[in-house]
RNA sequence: GCGCCGGUGGUCUAGUGGUAUGACAAUGGCCUUCCAAGCCAUUAACCCGGGUUCAAAUCCCGGCCGGCGCACCA
């Protein structure tokens, strides 16, 4: 068995996740999670939502994620996702069907065309395939739509998509978003849902799939303001993230020879100009901070900036976060500068503002020329085209003031020259208290794939190592994501162990931790039933907890064990206990220290591994882990450079 | 979408033109005072459709699903 299908058999036999609807065939490219899935799925959203946005003072909204076509229009998508492919019955090569139309005549939009009218030009035209040069006169043009469209409502008279992105749901509330973050720049909204692309192939499992969960943030600032430190409230917090390691991978080294990265920190990426953008380079300190939190090995991370012909039509700026998973570079998150566009276009669109006010320092007066004109004049003299005359007239105040000089003016209505009395356009130069202006503000997007996030945590989770002789795998999950927090266990179900274990577990739920009871089976293979899933810590009711009011404690990684008190009479005290360590309040290790009075329980303990690796459960130390290198591929050999989209 | 390979209990797997092997898991019971491996019992499978054949899980075709490669990944 490959790495790849043990980890895939160990999700689909525990329930992380398999293939959607299996009873009908499957379908490719969706996926169900199973019950530890969902839970370790939601752990990660509620890890992000809490450094992305309680932790960054943003909100965060909850859209649709059906939106009709105008939506997609402004966004780009329907153009972009709409994309006519055409094979070489020879070489096999796909190409761009419209492309090539579009080189071999003098046609600018053949992407407008249906697919019948751009076979029939390639026919006509006998196009050739480029790669090959082999008549593609005869192959057939498919299309294919990367959004899954719907009707909304009966008929076909308003047609919608399900979004391909989160984000659209954000920009096109934003003028109800701006107005409740009290027009005030920059903000940050964010929104954890469901977006769905109908990828052509969807492959390796949950890594590419139909419909995924991304969580979005989309953080609105002022294109004028410099990034300086002279605003607290405007920057980004660079010296809270400036000494955050980094491992770059820019556009120079993927273009060099030697595939090198480059290692640095946030502040040195900033000031050598590593990171052209400052809020980009404060994002990519949290996430790293972030990714390393909930358990991603950091030895199997790194940056990449995107070249500039991979850039999406919107950003001008990107990095992709990226994971090793089974021998491949896979993306799981996007940091994009999305710049003015996607407001600007909803503006356009939509006809609504999509801009914030920002006054000046102090305001300015400003010297207007303008007009006032007549209309008991205008009206008699031009009937139904007098508006059509003040407007002219206003355009023309502003360009040209110096034709106001003479005694009339003549201006173009309606393909007619007319001259107007100066006297009657009431003209004049007015005086004016500007102040402030209309900007339309840039995006900073960190975009996460939560699958993809979910794929590299699990995957980086597996170790294997040796206890009493006997090999186990488990899963290194940080405490704050693992999806069961506490295996509970009565060492014997009998003289009232059980009952004893199923009150503390019911104890430790109501204090919402996840507790897991189980009595089945020898109290080993309970502990390789948790070990299996990642549960990082397992309690067990013994004999002396009945006379000693304790319980003990083994902590997953290094299978030892200590006693804490679990008095009776006050039972939210273990409920405490497990609760500082599952928020890294206490270490396992620490209460070691307070509790254990040098009686071992039992003899557990790792054989082999390193000692050096010594129980942390903060879940912070992600790497500690990797004397275990059984779960790397076999040699590497398929490592490639592909990356995720 | 193209090509190659594959699809047998929950999981992994043996297998042959005559409806199926074993293991693990699970469930019930026995045993057991801390790290999966003892004993008994039970549950449970040939991806779907068509064809050939007396008979198809097995051979053929198509589909679906999966892995890999190519293409695609706004």
């Amino acid at each position: 068995m490959t790495d790849r299908s043990r980890l895939t058999e160990l999700a689909t036999r525990r329930g992380f996740y398999f293939p959607a609807a299996e009873a009908y065939g499957g379908v490719a490219g969706f996926y169900t999670y199973g019950p530890l899935g969902a839970a370790l799925k939601r752990n990660i959203e509620d890890a992000w939502r809490e450094r992305f946005l309680t932790r960054e003072g943003h909100m965060e909204v909850d859209g649709p994620t059906v939106m009709p076509e105008p939506v997609f229009e402004a966004s780009g998508h329907l153009d972009t996702f709409d994309d006519m492919m055409i094979e070489c019955p020879d070489c096999g090569e796909s190409h761009r069907a419209d492309h090539l139309v579009e080189a071999a005549t003098d046609i600018e939009d053949a992407e407008a065309f249906g697919t019948e009218r751009v076979a029939d030009l390639i026919a006509d035209h006998d196009v050739a395939c480029p790669n090959c040069g082999a008549s593609l006169a005869d192959a057939s043009v498919s299309e294919f739509n990367l959004m899954f469209g719907t009707n909304i409502g009966p008929g076909s008279a308003a047609p919608g998509y399900l979004r391909p992105e989160t984000a659209q749901a954000i920009f096109v509330e934003f003028p109800r978003l701006a107005e409740y973050a009290r027009n005030q720049l920059p903000f940050g909204v964010g929104q954890i849902g469901k977006a769905y692309r109908n990828e052509i192939s969807p492959r390796r499992g949950i890594i590419r799939v139909r419909e995924f969960t991304q969580a979005e943030l989309e953080l609105f600032v002022d294109p004028e303001s410099e990034v300086d430190g002279s605003d607290p409230d405007a920057d980004p917090d660079l010296a809270a993230v400036a000494n955050v390691p980094l491992t770059l991978y820019p556009i120079d080294e993927q273009r060099a020879e030697g595939n090198e990265y480059v290692e640095t920190t946030v502040a040195q990426a900033v000031s050598e100009g590593l990171i052209g953008e400052p809020w980009i380079a404060y994002y990519l300190g949290i996430a790293a901070e972030w990714y390393e939190r909930i358990g991603i090995d950091m030895d199997r991370f790194r940056y990449r900036q995107h070249l500039p012909g991979e850039l999406s039509h919107y950003a001008s700026e990107c990095w992709d976060a990226e994971a090793e998973l089974g021998g491949n570079w896979v993306e799981i998150t996007g940091f994009a500068t999305r710049g003015s566009y996607d407001l600007s276009r909803h503006a356009d669109f939509s006809g609504e503002s999509m801009t914030i006010f920002e006054p000046y320092d102090e305001p300015q007066k400003i010297e207007r020329p303008a007009v006032d004109p007549d209309m008991s004049f205008l009206g008699p003299e031009f009937g139904e085209r007098a508006p059509a005359v003040v407007e002219a007239l206003e355009e023309r105040a502003a360009s040209d003031p110096e034709a106001f000089d003479g005694e009339a003016i003549e201006i173009d209505v309606d393909g007619e020259t007319c001259a107007i009395p100066v006297a009657v356009t009431g003209f004049d130069v007015i005086e004016e208290t500007v102040a402030g202006e209309h900007v339309t503000p840039e995006v900073i997007e960190p975009s996460f794939g939560i699958d993809r996030v979910f794929a590299a945590v699990f995957e980086h989770a597996v170790r294997r190592d040796v206890v009493e002789g006997k090999e186990r795998t488990y899963l290194e999950l940080a405490p704050e994501v693992a999806p069961t927090f506490v295996g509970v266990f009565p060492l014997m179900d009998k003289e009232g162990l059980g009952e004893r274990a199923r009150e503390i577990a019911s104890s430790l739920r109501e204090r919402g931790l996840t507790a897991q009871y189980d009595d089945s089976g020898s109290i080993g293979r309970r502990y390789r039933r948790q070990d299996e899933v990642g549960t990082p810590v397992c309690l067990t009711v013994d004999y002396e907890t009945l006379e000693g009011d304790t319980v003990t404690l083994r902590d997953r990684d290094s299978a030892t064990q200590i006693r804490v008190p679990a008095p009776p009479d006050e039972p939210g005290a273990l409920g405490r206990l497990l609760a500082d360590l599952r928020a890294g309040a206490t270490s396992f290790d620490a209460l070691a220290a307070e509790y254990d009075d040098g009686t071992v329980v039992g003899d557990g303990g790792t054989d082999e591994g390193t000692d050096g690796d010594d129980n942390t459960v903060e879940g912070a130390d992600g790497r500690s882990g990797s004397e275990h290198g059984d779960e790397s591929t076999d040699g590497g050999n398929e490592r490639d450079d592909a990356s995720g989209d």
